[in-house]
Parts: C-alpha cells; structure tokens; sequence
DNA sequence: TTTAAATAAACGTATATACATTAAATACTT
DNA sequence: AAGTATTTAATGTATATACGTTTATTTAAA
C-alpha cells in the first residue's frame, strides 16, 4: 500500500520529505508486525534483540555495553530487559571478575531453544521482505538508508 | 554510518534479511533524532505528528479516529494525545453536534504558531536526508520501502 | 419500536521508554 | 599513594505505549 494511502495524505513537501515519513512509517510497521510474531512466545521486539546477540557470542558470555553497542534501538534500558530475560531464565548474568564493574551475560539452553522454535515464525517476517523485493532493490536500499544517517 | 558498524554485526543471513534491520535501526534513529528536535518546543514526536494533520485541516475540524487514520503510527493513543494537546492549548475539542460519539478536534492560533517556530528546526531533519541522497535515490526507496508493507 | 450490533472515544492498567541520578569499581594524575 | 575522573550498571521516575474494557451513541434487525 503506498504511503499517502496508509496515512490519507495526497502531497508532500518533496521526495526527501515524504521519504522521511516513509521510513518512520515502515519502521513503526515492522516494529508492530514484530510484536504480534513475538507475543506467543512471551517476548518483546528488543528482548529478542537480545536474544540473538547473544546467542552471537554464545558460548561467551558480553557485558551489557556490549549489548547495547549490537542493539537496534540504543536507547532501550538494557540491564532491565537483561533482568527480564533473567527472570524467564532465557539468559544467565553474573558479575565479571577481571572487572567488577561489568556483568557476563550470557544465553542459557532455554534461550537457544527459545530461538529454534521462534525461528519458523520470524523467517516469514524476512519472507516477506523477500517476496516483494528482489536482492537487488534490497541491496540499493540498504545502501540507501546507510546514508541517511551519516 | 554502515549498518555493520551501527550494531556491529559483520556477517546478516542475507540482504534481506540486513534490509528488515536497517530499516528497523533507521527508524529508531529518525525517531530519536525527532525526539530531540522536539523537546525544545515540549512535544513529542507523535503530538507533533497530530499537529501537522490537524494544520492541514485547518481550519476544518476531523474527529479522533480520522487522525489516527492519518498518523504514522497506528498504535498511538490519539484521544491520550489530544489531552495533552488539549491542555497545553494547542489544540481544541468539542462534541461532533452531528455525531455525538465523535469529538471536532482542530489546530488552534497557539498551536498554528508553535508549528511556525518548529519549521526551521525540522527542516534540518528533512536537510539531512536531502544532503545525502538524490531525488531519484528518494524516489526509489519510496516505491521500494512501498512494496515492503504489501 | 424494542432490542441487538456496531462504532467512537475514553479509560484501566501493566509494561516500556527516555533520561537523569546514583553507586560501585577502575583508571588516571600529580 | 591519595584524590579525582571515568566507566559500568542499576535505579528512580515521569511519561508513553499496547491493548483490552467500558461507556455513550448511532445504526441495523426483528
């Protein structure tokens, strides 16, 4: 659906301005695309963000600056979404001894399975993604938005 | 900045699959950048949102649910939003004599101004994307992030 | 008409977010 | 070494969000 009909607005300032909106738009919709996927398995977009990062390091364990440094979004709370999985047991957190200012956090055998099982529903987020685009307006566009932020 | 640095991931599953979190990550950082354009003025990114519908309808009132038809955010709470607006004097909102379910909420002269002080700020905003792309570099990720949400 | 269904907006509430502050540990500086 | 600065994570807190429920009003059906 394109963009003045998702939000019923005919013109736009120009092309960079509608683009704007456009990315703003698309990230809101993926975001809450995300949550309905993540609801069954009881965990947020940025829990599962988490998840897989550490899943990345496994079987080492990364400090919670690490975490947040690989995060989509940086400005989640990371030591309370950590507490979180802590409480489902999907992760395991314990003081690093060579420095004591940081924590080890690492993804315990739950998590992973957790990961194995929600991995079916998530592929057909990338789905898709994959269907209505080919590789190489995927690769145009990643280029794209890499310069939006420089 | 590449998407590999930003959250520090060398090596994504496939393109599409590094698109899904780009524009994920770009979103979360356009909204952060809004957030922080606007606290000066004392909005959020999404009372700004209902200002800027609101001022194209003005000086015509729209009742709650055709903003949020208009917002680019679907998930946002508009009659939450109106109150804050409401009470800030940025906008007002009487009963709909013709549907008396429905609320006529429309921009005021105060809220009107506040988008005039805005404007200069913002377009910084659009000025990053503008700097950085070409309009048909623009024109392609509108059709392309279009196609994503089919 | 009377009742049932649908719609619009507001509200309740648990959770999440933004952001400043604090506490603890480590790294510098002189 | 002592004191200062910096770094890491946790916490306090006000606001925002997600989403289900409620209330008021209008529309449709029997």
């Amino acid at each position: 659906m394109k963009l003045e009909d998702e939000i019923k607005q005919k013109k736009f300032k120009n092309e960079y301005q509608k683009l704007l909106l456009n990315v703003i738009f698309t990230g809101n919709w993926l975001n809450s695309q995300s949550i309905k996927a993540f609801k069954p398995y009881g965990v947020s977009p940025q829990q599962y963000n988490v998840l897989r990062i550490l899943k990345g390091q496994h079987p080492n364990a990364i400090s919670v600056n690490q975490i947040v440094e690989r995060m989509l979004d940086k400005n989640s709370n990371a030591s309370r979404l950590v507490d979180k999985l802590v409480l489902k047991n999907l992760v395991k957190r314990e003081t690093c001894e060579a420095d004591r200012r940081q924590m080890d956090v690492a993804i315990t055998e739950k998590g992973l399975k957790l990961l194995v099982d929600m991995e079916s529903n998530i592929d057909h987020v990338d789905q898709i993604i994959s269907n209505s685009l080919t590789k190489k307006e995927a690769e145009q566009l990643n280029i794209i938005l890499d310069k939006i932020r420089e």
